[in-house]
DNA sequence: CGAGTTTGACCAGCGC
DNA sequence: GCGCTGGTCAAACTCG
């Protein structure tokens, strides 16, 4: 299998975001994006939970973390990460779920009285002509516009010569858009699970086609059909001398851990890369609201995902 | 026949 | 205001 280089870059979830539609913007590596290809970190079984599993710790937690708008804000090492993050007493209490997911708790209000808005709409105008497709689709559109607005987006590069990348979940393709400067379309797709509204958007970078990015919005729903139930975060955290190749911590698990391990920033030498490291070698990355466990020399925890091993990078599997 | 894909049309947002 | 672009819809189509 060919080696495959990744690189991983976090999205806030802010209009202001500034990640760009334009696949133009694909043709640089992204600002604030993590490259897993560095440093030790050989697997990520986080992969899959950032791809939507569920938060299932509590939080309220010296370390939580408060939720990230804009990577580009992102501070450039693990230490000032730390900094920035820890200690953050604005959420102590910040609801059950972490910010990324309360975002698709918080939005159910909103969507709720906007489709309550919506009806009312519908049945105030239930004398005027029978509205256009358009029309129609327009009222879903805005409420999906709000959405956009909330939900977290996080984007992959992947080396790969497939262009939708199996990653567990089920697709089903709702679109494809011809992208300016790039002679390579941009296909939308969405969960096809009936709650579950995670999109995402698969192009190709124009500089390199070898590479596919790959956009994820939103939070699944429900676990993967591929999911292991190995792949559940740990409900304790795990000491890092018997730790499995790679364990996903809910960024709350991660603070106790953190305070009982002494665990030490590092960053990788792009100096974009942030996580701790344990005075073992264990490492731990931060993405997407949680920890990810590598610990050195470890092999893949990760069972066999299809394509999702294309995914998450070789070299992120095995360094060198 | 159901699920998924293709594709043209539509609309909102944004920049000029 | 206008044009461009991204995102989405939905009918038609394909496939198993």
């Amino acid at each position: 299998m060919e080696k495959k280089d990744h690189l991983i870059k976090m999205e806030g979830n802010t209009r202001s975001s500034s990640f760009s539609e334009t696949t133009a913007d694909y043709s640089y590596p992204f600002p604030g994006m993590f490259d897993f290809s560095q440093g030790d970190q050989k697997d990520s079984l986080g992969f899959m939970e950032l791809l939507g599993t569920q938060d299932f710790c509590p939080a309220n937690s010296l370390f939580d973390l408060p939720q990230i708008t804009t990577p580009q804000v992102l501070p450039t090492t693990s230490i000032d990460m730390a900094k920035e993050y820890s200690f953050n007493p604005s959420t102590p209490n910040s609801s059950s779920i972490s910010s990324a997911s309360s975002e698709a708790v918080n939005e159910e209000p909103h969507t709720d009285n906007k489709a309550a808005a919506d009806q009312q709409e519908e049945d105030n105008g239930h004398d005027q002509p029978k509205p256009k497709k358009g029309l129609k689709a327009n009222q879903k559109r805005k409420k999906t516009t709000e959405k956009k607005l909330r939900e977290p987006r996080f984007a992959f590069m992947t080396k790969s010569e497939v262009d939708h990348l199996e990653d567990g979940y089920r697709w089903r393709k709702y679109g494809q858009k011809a992208v300016k400067n790039s002679p390579f379309p941009r296909s939308y797709f969405r969960c096809t699970s009936a709650s579950c509204n995670v999109k995402k958007r698969v192009e190709r970078c124009v500089s390199d086609p070898g590479i596919v990015v790959t956009t994820y919005e939103g939070q699944h729903t429900h676990l993967s059909p591929l999911l292991s139930p190995l792949m559940l975060p740990p409900p304790p955290p795990p000491p890092p001398t018997t730790a499995p190749n790679s364990i996903i911590m809910p960024r709350t698990l991660f603070s106790q851990y953190q305070q009982q391990q002494g665990l030490r920033p590092f960053a990788d030498n792009q100096g974009c890369n942030l996580g701790f490291s344990t005075p073992n070698g264990t490492n731990w990355s931060f993405l997407n609201e949680r920890w990810f466990c590598s610990p050195a020399g470890g092999s893949a925890l990760m069972t066999d995902h299809g394509l999702l091993q294309d995914i998450v990078p070789s070299n992120m599997l095995k360094q060198g």
